[in-house]
DNA sequence: TGTATTTATTAACAATACATTAAGCTTTAG
DNA sequence: CTAAAGCTTAATGTATTGTTAATAAATACA
């Protein structure tokens, strides 16, 4: 997948309306993951980093408010679309109180479902640079601020960091001292976990390196088959 | 009206419904403002502020996509919900298009309506606390005064700004030494977000550029992919 | 100890994004 | 109705970014 391509997971058990729609939508640009119950749908969610789920309401072992609850829990922002046969009010009234996005009745056009989607994800990127999370952190005895992307060492010239170097050091930073598991780095960055991008994240920590060479009680460290560690000394 | 009413701004030609909906919505807590076609819509909506707009697609004298698109113009971020009669596919996406977060085709539930506007105005919430109504400002040494459009330096002759030169820099001051992202720059100013709106930007940029070269310790600086960001040196 | 696997580093490249100047429209002021 | 001001578009050049390749080194383990 491109790292513009927004990411999408379709929970649906009818096999053949999930392929249908999970086509329709790679044609139109999307990235998409599909599962084919509620149980694997949790279990890929987890796994990866989606920006926009679709689930179906009506599947056995786990319906999709079942999920559509557990999915929030996990993400309050990660918008919410549901796919129901029935137009019972009810249905409907749940799933926005679980805090759908929108809840479409089977069958629906696709043309407008994809105009919804747009439609949300566009909000949704606003939203999303605003979002006053944590940016600044100190790095023994860099600064770095991730919403700036940049890394100082007293008065030399800031470091401007790129959009990659910036989201890694990131992660590095909120495990600190601890593991940042190689995989959960790729599937938050790259979004995509194979060889390329595991080489492609290897060149990204030497450069991360190089940065933080001024300072030398801070390292990255390796540790083989697991992952990096971000060490700062006292 | 109380402080935390959220206020909405229903246009609807057909009295007897429009009071109907009026009513019901006032019942569950809204401050609301009826207008009995576009052009009283369109009235309304200059004079006052509202937290959402609820639009009826087919009216005389001005349609609801009509007046959706000029609301559309004057504020990017405020949510429209159209209301129509007709379920016209071409409708939905002329609807999402102008930048709908809701088509709802006639008849529709009243309770899956108040849902709807619960959902989207809990989001949009958060996004509209920015603006101030200053317009003298300090950059650097200059004097910058956004309602009269000049730009001085000392005993300098002042700089006097175009209007997009002017509503930049103003942008720019409000998050002075902070990130200024180019969409919500190319939103508010120019109102659209595409390659040549962009490029217009960058023009723009350069010369506000040119204006701030008197003091050196003031610069705009770019963050590649993500916006500008006014410094001031202290 | 030998070999496959994983990690490190540098460099080449293509794709985007940005910067700047100037030309050609459009709008506005007088 | 005309000149100036304002804005967009074009043209061109530069910078940034991410991927891949090539090569070397470290590590695991049979």
């Amino acid at each position: 997948m491109t790292a513009d391509q927004k990411k999408i997971l379709i929970v649906e058990d009818d096999f053949n309306f999930g392929n249908i729609l999970k086509d329709y939508l790679i044609l139109n640009d999307y990235f998409i993951v599909l599962a084919k119950n509620g149980i694997e749908g949790m279990e890929k969610f987890q796994k990866e980093d989606f920006d926009l789920c679709i689930l179906d309401v009506m599947m056995p072992f786990k319906d999709g408010f079942t999920l559509g609850k557990e999915i929030r829990e996990k993400n309050q922002n990660i918008p919410l679309f549901f796919l129901s046969a029935k137009t019972l009010k009810e249905d409907v009234l749940r799933g926005f109180k679980i805090g759908a996005d929108d809840y479409l009745t089977k069958p629906f056009d696709s043309e407008v479902l994809l105009a919804k989607i747009k439609a949300i994800l566009n909000r949704k990127t606003i939203y999303n640079a605003l979002e006053s999370d944590t940016y600044e952190f100190e790095i023994g005895k860099f600064k770095f601020n991730s919403k700036l992307r940049f890394l100082s060492y007293g008065e030399e010239e800031p470091v401007k960091l790129s959009p990659k170097e910036n989201q890694l050091l990131r992660l590095l930073v909120l495990n600190i001292n601890d593991l940042l598991p190689r995989q959960m780095a790729l599937n938050k960055i790259w979004r995509d976990d194979n060889y390329f991008t595991s080489r492609s994240m290897d060149v990204y920590i030497a450069k991360l390196r190089k940065y933080l060479k001024l300072d030398s009680g801070v390292e990255i460290l390796n540790i083989h088959g697991e992952g990096f560690r971000l060490v700062v000394k006292k």
